[in-house]
RNA sequence: GUCCCCUUCGUCUAGCGGUUAGGACACCGGGUUUUCAUCUCGGCAACAGGGGUUCGAUCCCCCUAGGGGACGCCA
């Protein structure tokens, strides 16, 4: 059995987004769980968008999910005069010709085309005419203009086109530089590449590569077009729709077990089970299993396994996470209960970001909205006869704080909310916290007796 | 417009000729709770339409409709 090499191959344009880590992670599962290999290779040909910053930001998002090539990144770029000299060669051999058709032309053409409600192509104006080839020209490769191009995907089956569909693409630029689609299909080939895995939208890209290598006499790589990522709207996903990078979800508060687990399961599945770890999934996951339609990003789910992983690290380790990767602008230390106040609030935490949010005012003097300002004056009595009481209260034991708070009240006569909602409201500047007991204990005496005093001028 | 791909609850999906069409998220109730959350119990909700094939179609075939994608001297 032949050893599996499979590839991302992204154009350094941009951050890594969402569609792009998924075709990364199944390329990358399955190379993992055929026990191959799997490669980077940087689609840098496009001088004008490639940028240094995107390659290392694409490497690093991939990294941080636990992506890692087998080997260094491959720049296309460095391969384009090989690519320029198999141009050369096809020409020679009569599989390619030379094309002097203006930009211009080109572009009339399509227009008309579209106007006849025709396909727009270009009709093969000088592919008998034997120009011979000079700068400024381009190299046009010879698509067979009978049958049809047929190839197995692994996830859609198989797909057939007419080849009259296909046109004559240019394979080699007026400037002498090699277009995509032939770079793509000899990297391929050179990187020894077993299975092309990449977004559905290469289809027709797929059908190019596959006549190039045909007229190389090649043998052809397996493919598989995943189905696209949609957005809500059910259009392409793309920045409009919010944060598609990876970085910002990394920003954003997002643990990167969590996002593995959404997007794994956003188009492959294994019976009805929804939690995967990376090693259950390295031996589970096949192409075959693969949906073939597309399916739309729910930030309701990734929020649902954010706070799944959220709860399942260990509190120690979530300390750690936070205090390596996040700007806090207080110290969280400082209360030696840290970890238990972590505790309290991840339950219903949804990204990091939120976290660190909910847990502010237990160290800071949070800042009170009017209308609560309003509800906290109305209902100061209570508040004030619960201070003048609070030396009754053990606040060295969360479970005698709530038993001492209970008997406080009713010593009293009071109810709880009657209490509860002013002291709420002036311990965390919330209505919705952590319960009074609780913020009481993880507060502290001191502290909380300062908040209450506050309002008892 | 031409070609290609897709179509099960609102969303992600299971199903691979005979099922009360299953699970998860979301949502809505009940219980627990001093608020929110958690937890727990329960509920709502889908095979796009039409033809075949078959004793029997969610499942196989065809058509229609709808959605997406591709049609660059971008990748």
């Amino acid at each position: 059995m032949k050893e599996e090499i499979t590839r991302f191959a992204p154009s350094p344009t941009g951050h890594l987004h969402i569609g792009g880590a998924r075709t990364a992670l199944f390329s990358w599962l399955f190379a993992r769980s055929k026990k191959g290999k799997f490669l980077l290779r940087f689609e840098d040909t496009d001088k004008e968008r490639s940028k240094k910053e995107f390659e290392e930001s694409i490497i690093s998002s991939l990294s941080w999910l636990g992506i890692e090539p087998d080997e260094k990144p491959i720049y296309q770029s460095k391969n384009i005069k090989s690519h320029q000299k198999e141009a050369l060669n096809l020409l020679e051999s009569g599989k390619a010709y030379s094309c002097d058709c203006s930009p211009e032309q080109l572009s009339e053409m399509r227009e008309k085309q579209i106007k006849n409600k025709l396909q727009p192509k270009y009709d093969g104006l000088n592919r008998e005419k034997n120009i011979s080839h000079k700068e400024g020209n381009v190299i046009r490769f010879k698509m067979p203009q009978s049958g049809k191009t047929i190839f197995e995907d692994q996830i859609l089956g198989p797909i057939t086109v007419e080849n009259r569909e296909l046109d004559d693409f240019i394979i080699l630029r007026g400037d002498g530089s090699p277009t995509y689609n032939f770079s793509a299909a000899l990297d391929d080939k050179e990187m020894k590449i077993t299975t092309v895995i990449r977004g559905d939208d290469h289809i027709t890209n797929t059908l190019k590569q596959i006549n190039i290598l045909k007229a190389l006499e090649e043998e052809l790589p397996q493919y598989a077009h995943l189905p696209m990522v949609l957005s809500n709207s059910g259009k392409r996903l793309s920045k409009r729709d919010g944060a598609v990078d990876i970085t910002d979800y990394r920003k954003g508060g997002y643990l990167k077990e969590a996002i593995i687990n959404y997007l794994v399961k956003l188009g492959w599945s294994y019976s009805d089970q929804e939690i995967f770890s990376k090693e259950e999934l390295v031996s589970l996951f096949n192409l075959s299993a693969v949906n073939s339609s597309p399916a739309k990003f729910s930030e309701e789910l990734i929020n649902f396994y954010n706070n799944y992983y959220l709860n399942l690290l260990d509190i120690k380790n979530l300390y750690e996470l936070i205090d390596t990767e996040y700007e806090v602008s207080f110290n969280i230390k400082s209360n030696d209960k840290y970890l238990d106040i972590l505790n309290l609030v991840r339950e219903g935490a949804k990204t990091v970001l939120d976290l660190i949010d909910q847990i502010k005012f237990f160290y800071e003097v949070p800042s009170y909205e009017e209308q609560h300002k309003e509800l906290i004056t109305s209902n100061i009595e209570v508040v004030k006869i619960f201070s003048e009481n609070i030396e009754n209260i053990d606040f060295n034991n969360q479970q005698n704080l709530e038993n001492d708070l209970k008997s406080f009240l009713s010593s009293k006569n009071l109810k709880f909310p009657q209490l509860g909602k002013p002291l709420r409201l002036i311990l965390s500047g919330r209505q919705n916290a952590p319960s009074i007991s609780q913020l009481l204990f993880f507060l502290g005496e001191e502290e909380s007796l300062k908040r209450i005093n506050f309002f008892l001028d």
